[in-house]
DNA sequence: ACCTGAACACCGTTCAAGT
DNA sequence: ACCTGAACACCGTTCAAGT
C-alpha cells in the first residue's frame, strides 16, 4: 500500500517528473513531451515542474542520461574485434528500442559521458586488438557517429550497421594479429 | 528597375516563399524558420502562404531537395576509391555549409531521390572499382547514413569523416583490384 | 515560505469576413 | 474570385497573487 494517503497531496520531485516525462517519450515519441503534458499526467500546475528543473532542455538531457547509462554491458567474446562488434551491435538494438533518445544525444555536448562505459569497454578493446590509443580513439568516435547516422531518421537498418561496423574494423584493424607479446 | 510599381501591391509564388524561406534558415537556422517569420519577411499575412505551400512540412522538403540538388558532382579522379572519396568529402564540405538541411534529409522518406547524382555516380564508381551492385547498393546507403551522423549533432570532424570514409572503402573494397577485363 | 493560476510571447493552421 | 485578419488550439516560461 503506497497509495499516498488524504493528507498528504503531492509530494512532486525532479525523479517523479523524468519517470513521468520518459513514460510519455516512450509511448509517444518526443514531440508529445511537452512540459505541460508531464505536469497533467503528474496532476500538477505546469509552473510548479520549474521548481524542480530549471527548464525542458535540461528534463531533455536527464532522460537522455538515463538512456545512455543503460547502454550494454561489454560482450564477453574473447576476440576483442568481436567484442566490440557485439557491443556496438546491441548498443544499436537498445537505442532502436528508445529512438526518441538518439536525437538528443547526437545534439549532446557533454552526454556521451553517460555512456562512459561504453567508451571504455570500446577503448580497451581496441588496445587488445593493438590499436595505438589516439587510433582508438577515432575509431570510437567514429562508431558513435556511425550509430547515430543509422539509428536516426529514415529506414534504419540492423544488417547496414552490421556490415558497416564490420567492415570498418576490418579497414582499421586490418591484418593487425592479436599480439599477445608487446 | 525591377522595383514592383505601385499598382503591382505583391505577386506572392512558391519560389518567392521558399528563396525567403532558405534565406531565413541560412541566416539563424532552423528553429528560426517559421511560417510567420516567412511571412513578415515578404509582407504578407501568414495565411497567404497556405496558398502555395501546403504546410510547413512540404516547405521544408522543398529546401532540403534544393540543398541536395547541390550536392557537389563526381570528382575526377581516374582511382574510382578515390573517385569516391573526393565525392563525399565534397558532399560533406556542402552539407557542412547548410547543416540546417541535414536533419531535413535525414528525416525524408523519399528525399535522397533529389541527391541521384550523388548516388549514380557512387554506384557507377564502386562497380568500376569491382563491387557487386547489392553490396555497392549497401555501401552507398551505409555512406550517406555515415555522412549524416557525422555533420549532425556535436563535435563534426572533417578528418574523423575522411579517416571514416577511408577504411570503410578499404574494408569494403579490401584487396580487389581494378580489373580491366571481366 | 511555498506553490501555482493566469498571463506573456510565441507557434502552425483554419476560416469567415472582407475587397 | 481572391486574399487575409482574427481566431483556435497549442507551445515554454515567468511572476504576482494566493494559501
Amino acid at each position: 500500500m503506497n497509495s499516498s494517503g488524504p493528507g498528504r497531496p503531492r509530494a512532486l520531485s525532479r525523479s517523479l517528473i523524468v519517470t513521468a516525462a520518459r513514460g510519455i517519450a516512450e509511448e509517444e515519441g518526443l514531440a508529445a513531451l511537452t512540459v505541460r503534458r508531464v505536469a497533467r499526467r503528474l496532476g500538477t500546475g505546469q509552473a510548479s515542474l520549474y521548481r524542480h528543473i530549471t527548464d525542458r532542455e535540461q528534463l531533455l538531457g536527464l532522460l537522455a542520461a538515463e538512456v545512455a547509462a543503460q547502454l550494454p554491458p561489454a560482450a564477453a567474446d574473447p576476440d576483442p574485434r568481436q567484442r566490440v562488434r557485439h557491443q556496438w551491435l546491441a548498443a544499436h538494438d537498445h537505442l532502436s528500442r528508445h529512438l526518441w533518445a538518439a536525437g538528443i544525444l547526437a545534439e549532446g555536448t557533454h552526454l556521451p559521458s553517460a555512456a562512459a562505459h561504453l567508451t571504455e569497454d570500446t577503448l580497451a578493446a581496441l588496445a587488445a586488438a593493438g590499436l595505438p590509443p589516439d587510433e582508438a580513439a577515432r575509431t570510437q568516435r567514429v562508431l558513435w557517429k556511425l550509430l547515430l547516422g543509422h539509428v536516426r531518421g529514415a529506414r534504419p537498418s540492423r544488417f547496414d550497421f552490421d556490415w558497416a561496423l564490420s567492415h570498418l574494423l576490418d579497414g582499421v584493424l586490418g591484418g593487425r594479429a592479436v599480439t599477445l607479446a608487446g
